[in-house]
RNA sequence: GCGCGAUUAGCUCAGUUGGAUAGAGCGUUGGCCUCCGGAGCCAAAGGUCAGUGGUUCGAGUCCACUAUCGCGCGCCA
């Protein structure tokens, strides 16, 4: 309807110019907004105001003439206003809102998609939490914000691939052996000494019992430095067990696992940093080797060989990245948690070194979830090294509501989420809310059914039987789904979508509340079904974005 | 000290590329069940968009400075 109307009037500016109305010729872009007070019509653009200075003629006279040029706009239009300073305000005709009903019934799931994306390909990189303990809170929200921006990428057109990159080749890795191997003595009845660093959950006392259950003696028995190698790699897979186990659980599923370790064992790290050497971008200093990563508007050079010939974590990072590119694709996107900012301009440095744009990577900042109880925080337990899990908090409030929750405010502004809230079943929780929107037109359908009322098929529905404000209302709002698709896409902020939602269920129960949807009159009754299916159609679609379920009773 | 981000209603937050009288939820106050699921709806009150200056037809939005808060500044990962 929107592009309709913006055609119409890019016809009518021609108009102008060809009969000598209007002379400067320039076209802008054509911008149509939608007015926030209805006095001010469906779509308003400010058009004659950007056009003033070229035609030298103030913004009135302007839209004056657009306005007599642009006619009905071949009947969408049924008035015209100028208004304010300018703005041509556009009042479309009541029935041509319903045309998207048809087309919402006849795209289903696939209404709102776009080809926006062109098949580019993208890759979205998310969680990649250590494998050196299990999955907590703040990992949970960057799980649900990489997943739903992946499938938002996807609705828009893109080529996405989701992965997960395994932090398997570090320091941490040897911690976790070695803080699993003291527990495992421990439980053998030695006293041990446990280093400040070592990883002091609970979890480490369960690994260890685990490895005892099996072949934990045979360990006992071995070499200090190769018990270590065993505790490790048994540590890093258990973990690793857990964390798919959680992902899976939250419905997040990845295409590709990308292993740190792996980078090393096919010799990427040095490959790759040979690459920067040969282009000039390294240099030697004190025994280490340096990017010159100030050159791209870093505070200062990084090491990527320690001087005792290691390589930093950076080196494999830098080697990971190079090769996401090399790998084919044309956007990568990080999601991260927010303390790791500061990492940001040093991996643009490198690609920007390398002929990237800096827009070729793009990285989602994830704040910090402050869990609540009925408004009281909930305290990070008892000892250090604890801290609450994803899974206790999926078992305690659900998938949907948890995922829900993550991805309600801008991912990069702190979120709190109670638990308390999180599982009440009223209008107050939103997540309910939604849900319940979609399910009270199930329970609709099941009743006009019973009554023998059929939902009428793609463009059999009599519009005319719709006349009521909040039958346009709700129309208006399903036409603008395509828009916040698009907008969550161009902007990867999922949270517009479940504003989105949020509004579109208060329009939805609003009119439930006013009007009966099945009526002594067959014609309306059939036209409602019509419309109120075209809701529940865009709910799914969206909810189905966001990972959330779309229950048909609740 | 330097850098990044934030500051919008009592609270938690939205606010598209700069547009007209700044929005929502919660909380507060007051209403609505003969009715497809009241697991819901309607209404009212509530604002110096942190401050100052600038850019322009027009600023919550862009720029500069100030204040406050958060985070980051390893040859850690």
């Amino acid at each position: 309807m929107k592009d309709r109307l913006r055609q119409h009037i890019a016809d009518a500016l021609q108009a102008c110019f060809s009969q000598g109305l209007l002379h400067s010729g320039v076209t802008p872009e054509i911008v149509l907004e939608l007015p926030a007070r209805s006095e001010h019509g469906d779509f308003a653009t400010n058009l004659a105001m950007v056009l003033a200075k070229a035609e030298k003629k103030s913004p009135r006279q302007i839209a004056e003439i657009v306005r007599s040029a642009l006619g009905d706009a071949g009947g969408i239009v049924d008035k015209v206003e100028i208004a304010g300073p300018g703005f041509i305000n556009f009042f479309l005709a009541p029935g041509c809102w319903f045309g998207v009903l048809d087309e919402i019934t006849e795209k289903g799931s696939a209404f709102g998609r776009s080809s926006l994306g062109c098949g580019m390909r993208v890759q979205v990189e998310f969680v990649s939490a250590n494998p050196t303990g299990p999955l907590h809170i703040g990992h949970g929200r960057g799980a649900a914000t990489g997943d739903a921006v992946a499938s938002i990428l996807e609705a828009a057109g893109f080529e996405v691939q989701r992965e997960y990159y395994i932090n398997d080749a570090g320091n941490q890795v040897n911690l976790l052996g070695r803080s699993i191997w003291l527990r495992l003595r421990e439980l053998l009845g030695e006293t041990v000494d446990f280093p400040e660093d070592g990883y002091r959950g609970d979890y480490i006392r369960e690994i260890a019992r685990d490895l005892l259950g099996g072949k934990g003696l045979e360990i006992a028995q071995l070499p200090e430095a190769e018990a270590l190698g065993v505790c490790g790699l048994f540590g890093m897979q258990t973990v690793l067990d857990w964390i798919r186990r959680d992902l899976q659980e939250f419905g997040v599923r990845f295409d590709n696992w990308y292993s740190e370790r792996s980078l090393y064992e096919r010799d990427m790290v040095a490959l790759e940093l040979d690459k920067l050497r040969r282009k000039g971008l390294t240099y030697e200093d004190e025994g280490a080797l340096w990017f010159r990563t100030t050159d791209y508007g870093d505070d200062k050079d990084r090491v990527l060989i320690r001087s005792d010939g290691t390589p930093t974590y950076f080196a494999s990072d830098v080697a990971y990245h190079m090769e996401k590119f090399e790998r084919g694709f044309h956007r990568v996107i990080d999601v991260w948690g927010a303390d790791h900012h500061g990492y940001i301009p040093r991996i643009k440095a490198v690609l920007a070194g390398l002929g990237h744009a800096p827009e070729d990577l793009e990285v989602l900042l994830i704040q910090m979830v402050n869990l609540l109880r009925a408004g009281e925080p909930v305290t990070m337990g008892k000892r250090s090294g604890e801290f609450v899990t994803l899974r206790d908090v999926v078992e305690e409030v659900g998938r949907d509501a948890c995922r829900f929750f993550f991805l309600m405010r801008r991912s990069d502004s702190q979120l709190d989420f109670d638990l308390a809230l999180a599982k009440e079943q009223s209008a107050d929780n939103p997540v309910f809310y939604v849900q319940y929107a979609h399910a009270r037109i199930c329970s609709i359908n099941r009743n006009a059914a019973e009554q023998g009322v059929e939902v009428p098929k793609h463009g059999e529905a009599d519009f005319s039987a719709l006349r009521l404000e909040e039958e346009i209302a709700l129309a208006k709002i399903l036409a603008r789904y395509p828009e916040a698709l698009e907008s969550a896409a161009k902007q990867l902020e999922p949270h517009r979508i479940v504003f989105y939602l949020q509004e579109l269920a208060a329009v939805f129960h609003s009119y439930y509340n006013r009007q009966r949807v099945l009526t002594d009159d067959a014609q309306i009754s059939r036209a409602r079904l019509y419309l109120v299916n075209a809701v529940r159609t865009v709910l799914a679609n969206a909810l189905l974005l966001l990972g959330v379920s779309t229950p048909e009773q609740m």
